[in-house]
DNA sequence: TACCTTTATCGTAATATTGCAATAAAGGAA
DNA sequence: TTCCTTTATTGCAATATTACGATAAAGGTA
């Protein structure tokens, strides 16, 4: 009990609910959107403009790289990371397959 | 300590990650896909349709609904529930929104 | 009224997430 | 080498989530 049953989901629903739940935390869309704001490469700025620990950040850039949100790589000591564009359209392109064909909502 | 530290973030990142946790589930996922794929409004079916409690379905429901991604209207004894074809555009909007205006990644 | 069907809520146990201080790890600079 | 800077990891306490049995609530039917 308290773990969710991912056996009984087909690969393509349990992985698109990593992705989802990885966007699922506020901390993690405002990292996205200074990595968008800033169209390149970010460093270690994302510490000094966010209110959070930089404990808390590293994990947040893991949860979002583990998703395939974001991508990183090291650069010296710094590590470089910016956003997946090709994961982002995914999102977006499962998302409208949600949606139905018809224009309206029934009730 | 363990709380989401919503008050340092704007209302719309905020209500956004609320959209987003509500997707972030396999179960929510395909009670999402289970409405899509009727195009119509699905009663009791749903409990019938997943390898869950009928319980834990009303749970996923009631975070569904909470989060906008579905409405619900009460005919009778059954509850009748549809997806929110709005709300899912203005995500899909959202989404779009992150992606860099150029077309390729930087790492 | 008494019963049945359907959905919501409560209570609870197991597990996951969040946030941070402390510390480690990896390189660069002096 | 010794420091300094930057990012990752560990450990832990507080809180949230997940799942489900039991039960309640609401409305229809006999």
């Amino acid at each position: 009990m308290g773990t969710t049953k991912t056996d009984v989901f087909s690969e393509e629903i349990n992985e698109m609910s990593v992705v989802f739940k990885a966007l699922g935390h506020p901390a993690r869309i405002a990292i996205i959107q200074f990595l968008r704001k800033h169209e390149s490469c970010i460093c270690g700025d994302i510490v000094n403009e966010l209110p959070l620990a930089q404990a808390t950040i590293s994990q947040h850039l893991k949860e979002l790289k583990n998703a395939g949100i974001i991508q990183g790589s090291i650069s010296g000591t710094a590590v470089c990371y910016c956003l997946n564009l090709e994961k982002l359209k995914e999102i977006e392109s499962f998302l409208n397959g949600l949606s139905y064909e018809r224009d309206t909502s029934c009730c």
